[in-house]
DNA sequence: TCATCATTTGGTTATTATGCCAAATGTGCA
DNA sequence: TGCACATTTGGCATAATAACCAAATGATGA
């Protein structure tokens, strides 16, 4: 494998590690309806405030999403909308999971 | 949140965190271009056996792949071709990245 | 300037992921 | 049956991640 391929490799393998935590899709789910201050993320996660920081921090170093300081606050957007298209495509596979399952249970 | 959500966030996670491997990547791309046994990306990939067959399961546990045994050798399949998909907006991503880089250092 | 609010950063610990080696399993063939 | 090949599994060391608490930063308004 070239130097290219390996380095694009990583680079992806990268945004998608981003994007493979619960409480990071969560907030990638909520930003898709609008920008939102970390307060708002505060109010609605239960995990300490710097966990909080720190996801959205993850999120950030990935490029899905760009903060801004107005005020005293942070706003959150959605850099990437692209990234919800996955989430389509994750369900399906979710649901070949369970028919996977179906099939076991019935032998 | 509700505990609905709350699963499907995991799933769709564990989905992502199977997808988000360098090396586990690079099968996904193959296998895309048709099933491949696993003695080939023994051939292709520079690591242990083991390490290898570990990657495939991670892909199969995870509902994207399938494995079928023939003789001797086991074959992989995508199973969900649509995560190819993924692959157009990641790379969005990985621009968007590169533009705010080369802001930073316009500055 | 000082206190306060919002957020980030640093540090620690527990958990999980990765990768190698060695051993086990399963299949086909002599 | 017994050997050789292909792959998986178990075990272990190391690295990476996640979560919390405490402390630091930055902005506002008294």
């Amino acid at each position: 494998m070239d130097k290219k391929r390996k380095a694009l490799l990583n680079a992806k393998a990268e945004v998608l590690k981003a994007l493979s935590h619960p409480t990071r899709l969560y907030m990638v789910e909520e930003l898709a309806r609008g920008e939102k201050c970390v307060c708002k993320f505060n109010e609605q996660i239960d995990a300490d405030f710097s966990t909080i920081s720190k996801h959205l921090s993850v999120l950030k170093q990935a490029g899905i999403v760009r903060d801004e300081k107005r005020g005293k606050r942070v706003f959150y957007t959605l850099e990437v909308p692209c990234v919800l298209g996955f989430m389509g495509c994750v369900e399906t596979v979710l649901k070949s999971r369970i028919e996977a399952q179906t099939k076991i249970m019935k032998q």
